[in-house]
DNA sequence: CTGTTATTGCAATCAAGTTGCATTAATTTC
DNA sequence: GAAATTAATGCAACTTGATTGCAATAACAG
């Protein structure tokens, strides 16, 4: 149904994002909310936001899901289909640049496609 | 510090695999093992397989991981960057050939690269 | 066969994420 | 601006995938 009213949450939500296209994942998000919003607000607000193209989510190594807002995307292209890094030490998701394309079987029909490199980052 | 004893339950879970390549989850590979093995002894089975290079595993859209023998890549390959697709409706995951390469930043260390594929496989 | 120690099973635990429900607060209508 | 409507919130309880401690068991080396 997506995001219908303005509220101080949701603020304070988009505002941890900022405009540098990094990735969060709910536990950060928190920490740096000072839990100051509930944690059910926060997932609720997130499946609404990537619902209305706000933001993107995909999933990490550990299994835990992560969004960012994409500054390179516009509002209408599929964004959620670039490449992240993710730093195996520190768990810092960075969003990557980057065209691909892969040979796909006939019989199955793809919609999205998550691509995920692991390693270590400048600071690890 | 990998497999160090041949055991029942070590034959079961390689049994449960086949030679299909079908990748699969601790919750379908204890159902096809009929609970005979513990769950807990299933987990770290499946760990000591992957550090072991006899099985590998990636993490699927749900966030759950999964394991494949992969019968396309040899022993010494990095079998885990190849594609896999999964579907949103049965959540099956099948194993993808395909060759690809990314530019990557410059102050990064990639060790591993993971690609997942979503959408309706031919049966859904 | 016996001793060593890897492996196993169980119960408890952890963490990510979800749900039901009563309360609160945006927004609409007048 | 006040009242009514209903989206959004917070809390507690719960679900599920995965992990851990520990005592019991079973490979296997000698």
């Amino acid at each position: 149904m997506g995001i219908q009213r303005k509220t101080k949450s949701l603020d304070s939500i988009l505002n941890a994002f900022g405009d540098a296209g990094e990735a969060l994942s709910v536990k950060l998000l928190l920490q740096r909310l000072q839990n100051q919003v509930n944690k059910t607000t926060v997932y609720r607000l997130l499946e609404k936001l990537v619902e209305d193209d706000v933001l993107y989510s995909f999933v990490g190594v550990d299994g835990v899901s992560w969004y960012a807002r994409c500054r390179t995307c516009s509002a209408g292209s599929n964004c959620r289909s670039h490449p992240h890094f993710q730093c195996v030490s520190c768990n810092q998701v960075r969003c990557l640049q980057g065209e691909f394309s892969f040979p796909v079987p006939s019989d199955v029909r793809v919609t999205d496609t998550q691509i995920l490199m692991t390693g270590y980052c400048g600071n690890c």
